[in-house]
DNA sequence: ATAAAAAGTATTCTATGCCTAACTTTAACA
DNA sequence: TGTTAAAGTTAGGCATAGAATACTTTTTAT
């Protein structure tokens, strides 16, 4: 019923990580979803299924997580938004490293 | 117990209400905060509370409110940080102005 | 075939933040 | 000075989001 629909940072945050370690390990599990955002296995099934009901990720019980051309879409665009953010923070406004990273990771949610 | 601590964007978005309003009324009434905030007037009681229990702002029930200067210079902060990222977002990306307006609206609260 | 690892389920908890409605306080003015 | 309206407060309720916990189920590797 709410299917698709904008996407809350956190979600996103799944997103990239999903890419993320689907580039690493060419396949991502649940587990490692949990590991990489810090929280309880448990709790990244209800998200995956949010996520599944909004066409973002492929899902199945007990299966691979990936994402699906849409969801792979938002979360190239937010790396790219990190990646340039990061730069632009490092490079022109002369703050350092890790704080341009941090700041690029907050960023990233709030630019179309 | 929990006071100080990091804000919300929400909470921000109060304290940036409250600077504007002060500049332009001299002083701050809840109601304006409801108005401008597009929320109703018992709404805002809380949440200046909590603003009040965190340094933000002074509050005595049925007095004026005004920022501390702890608040102040948050609320300054973000004025100063949404015109800079507008500027960025129009002059040098070339975004249209109103897309620059409401997107530094967003990104001004995930800096620091 | 079975034990261990990974994933899923269901319930509960917490935190924000908003609304409504009823009630006070303040202030205006007749 | 007393009445009324406007502004402010309070309490209770509701919705959403996200995460924790304590299991159960499935899969995997031995």
């Amino acid at each position: 019923m709410d299917e698709h629909g904008r996407l809350s940072e956190n979600l996103e945050d799944y997103l990239e990580a999903i890419l993320e370690l689907q580039i690493k390990n060419t396949v991502a599990r649940s587990k490692d979803i949990a590991e990489r955002l810090n929280i309880k296995r448990g709790s990244v099934t209800g998200m995956l299924k949010k996520l599944a009901k909004k066409k973002f990720v492929n899902y199945e019980p007990y299966g691979y997580v990936t994402l699906t051309p849409e969801g792979k879409k938002i979360a190239s665009e937010i790396t790219h938004r990190h990646i340039f953010l990061k730069d632009f923070f490092f490079r022109v406004l002369k703050v350092d490293e890790e704080t341009a990273d941090k700041t690029a990771c907050q960023v990233e949610h709030a630019m179309n």
